[in-house]
DNA sequence: ACCCAGGGTCATA
DNA sequence: TATGACCATGGG
């Protein structure tokens, strides 16, 4: 895609939902165990377990180091995969913590800190991305589900290409630039959530995961997202 | 009752 | 490289 297009989506997004002013949180590295937390999971949940940390004093990597797994994962319960997200958290702040926490980063290039994101178990592509855009202040486009299924739906990506593919193709026709990048993921997201709910859907039977003819979907144009397909 | 959510890992082919 | 099973709560 050309820098005028991505603009173009960009200015249509802003122009109607305004600035969003992610990511929500207080500290850095609340930014980063919500990171952790969202991981195919509604924000409202994850909003609950951060409370929940706060309120037991757990939201630092010591307290949660700390703190019996089976305990920490009480406390994030609400936010689903408890247990295993419980693992994560704390594998993510032994590395944090080893690597010596935040000032210790400021030298290291883009590449090098999201290469030892990537190393961590539990911190994938968009969890890693997440952490550099919105806790690093790094220019990386960060890549959803909403970023696959909006822009498919434009007809600006097939969707389904390697994450890095589509990473690039931000990457290349916007340029480095940190503010506009935490917006524009911000406004896909909400615009998803706006108009974009829902999963492609097969278009004989709305059915999506259940349908045998799944495979051969036809999902809606983002225009026409809600309207019901008939039988 | 189903679908979905601001994914990632691991085993398997 | 690419699927599939698995993780699990909470809202629509």
């Amino acid at each position: 895609m050309t820098r005028a297009q991505a603009l173009a989506v960009y200015n249509s997004l802003l122009d109607k939902y305004g600035l969003q002013y992610w990511w929500p949180g207080e500290t850095r590295f609340e930014v980063m165990v919500g990171a952790v937390l969202t991981q195919n999971t509604a924000w409202i949940n994850v909003e609950r377990a951060i409370a929940r940390l706060k309120q037991a004093d757990c939201l630092s990597p010591e307290a949660i180091l700390a703190r019996q797994p089976a305990r920490l994962a009480e406390l994030i319960r609400s936010a689903g995969y408890f247990n295993v997200k419980a693992r994560r958290l704390q594998q993510f702040c032994a590395w944090y913590q080893a690597a010596g926490e935040y000032r210790r980063f400021r030298y290291w290039s883009t590449a090098r800190l999201r290469a030892a994101l990537l190393m961590v178990n539990g911190v994938g592509p968009e969890t890693a991305d997440d952490i550099l855009l919105y806790a690093f202040d790094r220019p990386v486009f960060v890549i959803d589900a909403y970023t696959r299924r909006v822009f498919g739906r434009l007809g600006m990506i097939a969707g389904d290409e390697p994450y890095e593919v589509i990473r690039a193709q931000f990457e290349q026709a916007l340029g480095a630039d940190v503010a506009l990048f935490k917006e524009y993921h911000a406004l896909i997201v909400v615009h998803g959530k706006d108009v974009c709910r829902s999963k492609p859907r097969c278009g004989q039977c709305s059915l999506a995961s259940r349908c045998p003819t799944a495979q051969g979907n036809d999902p809606c144009d983002m225009h026409v997202e809600g309207r019901a397909h008939s039988a």
